[in-house]
DNA sequence: GTTAATTCGGACATTTGTATCCGTTTTCCC
DNA sequence: GGGAAAACGGATACAAATGTCCGAATTAAC
């Protein structure tokens, strides 16, 4: 359902998205809170900066917020923002590459299988998974 | 979406389902027509195997066919026969074990956006994907 | 300025998924 | 019974995902 990566990067993500408005947290900070490596999660955020979903700020002070409301984020970005350029789809029956353009018989049902996963995701966001969690306040060591 | 082995274990299946009533297809022939790599489809055609989803038939004149009418296999199902015994579900938020026992604020709506996205495939019969495709006849070499 | 805290970026190590190879066993055909 | 065709099953090789390490570059505090 989810690659690793994408895990760790949601639970960053529903973390941050629980932060006051402008606070920024470390990403050693975020490592710790969601129980991800810390070095992995590094990469993981400087992926999410890229996607534009979040922003790092360097030097003392510094850390990682959301750039979006979480009411803007959904699931399915999340997991689009680490999955690989999409290998040219093949053909679901033998060989030959299928297209929408020349496609095999079970192209379409295929497509629309497919797009139902996928809505599922795009239409959570993150906001929904955040319901009945209280914001945290601002504890600073 | 889906993984690399699932995939050549659906196009497997899909032409296993063209296949005439009670026609042994050897796991050579398969891969030749899906375009998988042969030996590993082997091994995932045993997995299939130990399924319960294909018959494996040893000897001269073996092969493969399908154990179950493709009306009553769901995409759902061969997916769920290559995935992992599925990692203990983490938690979304932070690092503590969640369970439907002790759910944690995000559970509920988690299971729900995952369910939706399951329930997809698993309503996804081989059959239907096959709509449109006329059954191929018996021709052996 | 100097120092500490932080993101950035590359190089490397480990683990897991994918694929290959080869011998063994079973079964049919002659 | 002997040979060929096939599924089994283990050992190994390759590739990609995941995780680790470390030296920059940047920024704020003092």
């Amino acid at each position: 359902m989810l690659t690793r990566t994408a895990e760790h990067a949601l639970r960053a993500l529903l973390f941050l998205a629980q932060q006051p408005e402008g606070v920024l947290v470390p990403a050693n900070r975020i490592a710790q809170a969601t129980g991800a490596p810390a070095n992995y999660l590094a990469k993981t955020l400087q992926g999410l900066a890229a996607a534009g979903l979040v922003r790092g700020t360097r030097g003392r002070e510094g850390g990682y917020g959301l750039v979006v409301p979480a009411s803007a984020i959904t699931v399915g970005q999340v997991i689009a923002a680490f999955d690989v350029p999409s290998s040219a789809d093949r053909c679901l029956l033998g060989d030959r590459p299928c297209s929408s353009a020349k496609p095999c018989a079970a192209h379409v049902q295929w497509q629309n299988a497919r797009g139902a996963a996928l809505r599922a995701m795009r239409t959570v966001r993150l906001q929904d998974l955040l319901a009945g969690v209280t914001r945290q306040l601002a504890v600073r060591s």
